[in-house]
DNA sequence: ACGTTATCTCACAACCAGATGAGACACTCT
DNA sequence: AGAGTGTCTCATCTGGTTGTGAGATAACGT
């Protein structure tokens, strides 16, 4: 009789999808030209929201959609002038930009 | 007469919108949790297409589509078989990897 | 008080990237 | 030769993401 379950024979493979989510999810906040263009803005200091969409060319409301995406993920954080309390200046957590570089690097080494 | 051309006072912005072509491409190229499950498994070393997709669970021409991506950015590699020359074996290129990882560095920090 | 500015939120439309299925090709095995 | 395997390519469809517009809120300047 034949042997049973022939299944993938000789593939030298365990099954085990690595997870990956933490790094997927770092990759897809960053894979957007606005979001990579605000944390690059970013890295010259503090920008409230006009200055952000002045320099990328874009929309105030879409600026402020792609902040609350960054927002929520930790990688900047908000402040309102003291000054002129409309604006809003938002910063870099550097902490947090770099535990996703490093989150990154699970993956690319 | 008022003064002219009063366009953004007092914005500490110098309209430049930083370059971020590179990294982008890389964050979109990992943005995808095929590819980004290929690059972790090839990390055990070189592996062919039905490996992978049994690995990740998804279909060998799926896989196959996302391999042809990743070998047009360098990031991997592929050989035929010497034995049952059907196969592609696919080993990831380590220093195109890092350099994807320093180009998100660059934004990152 | 009024008009203006800065920001946010939400709903909708448009678009892009990924999944799918069919087909083609080259190779292996019997 | 014929059946089956492994991989690739391409066209089409679909789902999710982005951009957009309108509206709301709060604060500033006069």
């Amino acid at each position: 009789m034949p042997t049973e379950l022939p299944v993938l024979p000789d593939l030298r493979l365990a099954y085990r999808a690595p997870d990956v989510t933490a790094p997927l999810a770092a990759a897809s906040l960053l894979a957007d030209g606005t979001r990579m263009g605000i944390l690059a803005l970013l890295r010259g200091g503090p920008h409230c929201v006009c200055e952000l969409a002045a320099g990328l060319g874009a929309r105030e409301n879409n600026v402020s959609n792609h902040l609350a995406r960054l927002r929520d993920a930790g990688l900047v954080r908000a402040a309102r002038d003291g000054a002129d309390s409309r604006r809003v200046y938002y910063e870099r957590d550097e902490r947090a930009c770099l535990a996703a570089l490093l989150t990154l690097g699970e993956v690319l080494r």
